[in-house]
DNA sequence: CATCCTATGATTAGGAC
DNA sequence: GGTCCTAATCATAGGAT
């Protein structure tokens, strides 16, 4: 008997688990680049409605065709980016971060909102990582410099 | 006695339907940027490795502090995008790079006092933004590189 | 505020038009 | 190229810590 009840074949694969990995089937590739861009763009439109937020999302298509989302607009948000990054001019973003926090370190010690203890000790690792993160603003400072005077 | 049998108790309500429209509870409000902003930014990488595309994402919060993300970086996509809209010249690549640490500092501005209640929240942010920045700088260094031995 | 958890809604891979 | 479809993966709301 080949009767076969059709409830047992699935009409589609359905969704397949795929790796995060440089898709090399062009075609594969420009169908998933659309769909995952209009999911991206909608996903921009729920963030900025749901939480009053400004958003842009700028995309080049593996050929170079732009495409962009923006509330209020594109431009808009991109503006106020840079005013918000060009308008800074301190010179080394670790500096500014320990400057920060010894600020903060002098003012709570007198208010004593949280345990000295506590505060001592994350004061301590974040110094330690600071330091670390020195040494690498200062490599990258010196190859972009490199490439300058190139 | 206080016995409950937990088979029948669910832990959680699981993910509940929401309407996309603002949000009025403030506190839940800033969980649902945080997660969503997280999200978004998941999005955006997986295009750009999916499709090797160059994104950028441009987030500012309701409180108008500023996120981003980008592939090669925000910079680099803001340019091309500027250009692409506009027939102004190319302006030098390096002051993407300049930009980028700019950034970085912008992130912990010089402040006045910071209220102790604030401190590890203000810690946390910083110590993660440094860490993005870490990885961005990085890939910058890499595309320096790249460019002085092509 | 971040992170973890779970249940469930949302997204999307694969396929067909 | 976009659209519709299904089924399965993925993202995330709500809650707890």
């Amino acid at each position: 008997m080949i009767v076969r009840t059709n409830k047992t074949i699935k009409k589609t694969q359905g969704r397949q688990k795929i790796e995060i990995k440089k898709l090399e089937n062009n075609s594969n590739k420009q169908v998933t680049f659309s769909k995952r861009r209009a999911g991206l763009f909608k996903k921009a439109g729920e963030l900025s409605i749901l939480c009053g937020a400004e958003v842009a999302a700028i995309v080049f298509s593996p050929n170079s065709k732009v495409f962009c989302y923006g509330h209020p607009s594109p431009e808009t948000v991109i503006q106020r980016y840079i005013h918000s990054t060009t308008s800074s001019n301190t010179s080394n973003s670790s500096e500014a971060a320990v400057a920060a926090m010894a600020s903060a370190a002098a003012t709570s010690a007198e208010r004593e909102l949280v345990p000295m203890e506590e505060f001592n000790r994350e004061y301590r690792e974040a110094m330690k990582e600071l330091e670390i993160e020195k040494k690498r603003a200062e490599e990258v400072k010196l190859a972009v410099e490199e490439k300058k005077s190139a």
